[in-house]
RNA sequence: UGGCCUAUGGUGUAAUUGGCAACACUACUGGUUUUGGUCCAGUCAUUCUAGGUUCGAGUCCUAGUAGGCCAACCA
């Protein structure tokens, strides 16, 4: 919506076009076609904005089919994760559709195809069929069974599919060009023999379509008008309209394949087989671990389907190679989550805090904001007393005046609290810092409107009560390969980049507040970052994951001295 | 070596189709701020190269260069 004025992108211009030249508007169809053999990612959730978008631009319907025409790979078990993590992302299909749905009507195709000469069943070797099938360069060689007769090829395509043969001994392929320059017109396979179950036909059928002689005819069965898929299925496109041109009616729409290049994110992977390596070498805890690039990871990390929708949106969509940087999905992140999320108080990192002017056993409780982007989250109390955490980071014997933190004889303001002197430290044997003394002023409370309450100190911290913070496991999460493009290097294997610290668990100190919370409850830890409630989460043992940490100009000025 | 696709800031997309290269992110400057967050303002480009057509070219023409895809009974 708030995209609307967003110019076209080259999809959006081919489908203007389109309605300039004849197509009316309720002609429009799209259709997300994911296989069901794995488990959805960042670069499917761009495809999944991109066809759903199309569907909310023009209010045409977008199915949701599934390719199902390799039960070698493909189970039930994908099928329901995939329908979960496109509802997530906010999209509901017109119809969810499957590949398997039109097997008869596939192979009632597949037997005029014959009839009319333009297929043949092969009965050789696939290293046969790969030596005569050329180069490149070269034009391929004719099948010594290619010329079979209508009759012979209808009743042992019949045979293939009563389960008569073994896999592997006959195939159908259609017949089109062996010197065609598109290798994928040199007679490419249309059916093979598989004795495997599928997970909805069962074992129904002994013959699978392949991808090409499904896929068009799926378009045109569901009568989508722009079946879009990325780049590397151009090549294909001769043979979609090949298949088409055999069976379709003028009265009806003919699909038209459209092809855009798949979107890259920095400083991770996305196939299907390396994200696989991922979880087999326990190298992360499994498809939905947080720092998966996978949509049940990014929704398990925290990250919020507007965001994600925000980031497709914004990424657009082109033919050209491209690998856009996390920051940019991060940007959205944190975007979107500065909107919503509460502000509460969280250590991480404690060192002990005593107000030495504060009566021993008192105790009070604060108002807090919610969130000061919006005014209806409303307010909270925190519970002060004389001992606190702080961060560790916060507090130094001395330092200069950049540091606007606690330093021996500075001030700063505790959040939502007082204003504290720090006026000395307690250290280890080792030298470390282990607790503060600080004196506060009882007049310059948050909110009280007295003048020592208006008064302006540099820094501000957030804190929590030692006697009243619940602790919890936190999980601080960094990007799992420490290169941008971990699988572009040729000399390299992209396990080579795997970041060894992009996992870090730490216990937290929280304001009492967060017992309440519930597991996908996304809050901001002030100053720190925004988490949310982890799946592996307890009422006795809390978890939280770092979601996305705040922008930080501090750590960037450090870095610089 | 064949066919096809693509080249616009550090990144990703635009450019009314031949008319002042725009938007967002990142980075950097400043301002505001009880989050070193948010917010606000500003800075950052020989449009792959070389020629050509034109009053005018990111856009059209010619020749190059670079990257990608194509030889699975995968999708």
């Amino acid at each position: 919506m708030d995209a609307a004025e967003k110019s076209l992108n080259f999809i959006e211009h081919i489908i203007e076009e389109d309605l300039n030249t004849g197509y009316s508007k309720d002609v429009l169809r799209f259709r997300f076609p994911p296989e069901p053999n794995g488990y959805l990612h960042v670069g499917h959730a761009s495809s999944i904005c991109l066809n759903f978008g199309l569907g909310e631009r023009y209010d045409a319907p977008v199915n949701l089919r599934f390719d199902d025409t390799n039960p070698t790979k493909e189970e039930q078990e994908y099928v329901d994760a995939i329908k979960r993590d496109v509802e997530w992302l906010g999209y509901t299909w017109a119809n969810e559709c499957y590949a398997s749905d039109y097997f008869q009507q596939l192979y009632d195709w597949a037997v005029q195809l014959i009839k009319n000469g333009k297929a043949y069943v092969d009965s050789q070797s696939s290293e046969a069929m790969a030596q005569q099938k050329g180069t490149p360069t070269e034009p391929g060689l004719a099948s010594p069974f290619r010329n079979r007769t209508v009759e012979e090829n209808l009743a042992l395509f019949e045979a293939m599919k009563k389960g008569d043969f073994p896999e592997g001994e006959h195939v159908l392929r259609a017949k089109i060009d062996m010197a065609s320059p598109n290798m994928l017109m040199r007679d490419p396979i249309l059916y093979r023999v598989l004795h495997k179950a599928h997970h909805r036909t069962n074992t129904d059928w002994c013959i699978y379509p392949l991808y090409d002689w499904a896929h068009g005819q799926g378009d045109y069965i569901e009568q989508v008008s722009h079946s879009l898929c990325t780049l590397e299925f151009l090549p294909h496109r001769e043979l979609y309209d090949w298949c088409l041109d055999q069976l379709v009616s003028p009265e009806k729409l003919r699909p038209k394949q459209r092809e855009f290049a798949r979107r890259n994110l920095s400083h991770t992977v996305v196939s299907k087989r390396k994200l696989l390596k991922l979880v087999e070498e326990g190298v992360v805890s499994g498809w939905d671990d947080p720092r998966m690039p996978t949509i049940s990871g990014m929704r398990r990390r925290g990250y919020t389907p507007e965001s994600i929708r925000n980031f497709a949106h914004t990424i657009g969509i082109a033919k050209r190679e491209n690998v856009v940087d996390v920051s940019l999905l991060e940007f959205h992140v944190r975007d979107h989550l500065n909107k919503i999320a509460s502000r509460v108080m969280a250590v991480l990192n404690p060192l002990k805090v005593v107000i030495t002017n504060y009566p021993e056993g008192e105790e009070e409780w604060l108002g807090a904001e919610n969130n000061p982007e919006d005014a209806s989250a409303g307010s909270r109390s925190v519970p002060f007393s004389r001992e606190i955490y702080i961060e560790k980071e916060d507090f130094r014997e001395e330092a200069n005046r950049k540091f606007f933190r606690l330093k021996l004889g500075g001030e700063v303001r505790l959040k939502n609290g007082y204003i504290i002197k720090a006026e000395s430290c307690t250290k280890d044997e080792e030298g470390n810092v282990v607790e503060v003394q600080c004196t506060y002023d009882p007049k310059s409370k948050s909110g009280s409107g007295t003048e020592e309450s208006l008064r302006k100190v540099k820094g501000t911290l957030h804190w929590v009560s030692v006697k009243h913070a619940i602790t919890a496991e936190v999980r601080i999460y960094d990007r799992l390969f420490n290169d941008p493009t971990p699988d572009g290097h040729k000399d390299k294997d992209f396990m080579d980049f795997v970041n060894p610290d992009s996992l870090n668990k730490v216990t937290g100190y929280l304001e009492p507040s967060l017992k309440d919370l519930k597991i996908g409850d996304r809050v901001q830890f002030q100053r720190l970052g925004y988490f949310n409630v982890d799946t592996d989460s307890s009422a006795e043992h809390p978890v939280f994951n770092r979601t996305v940490p705040l922008r930080d100009t501090w750590a960037k000025l450090e870095q610089k001295d």
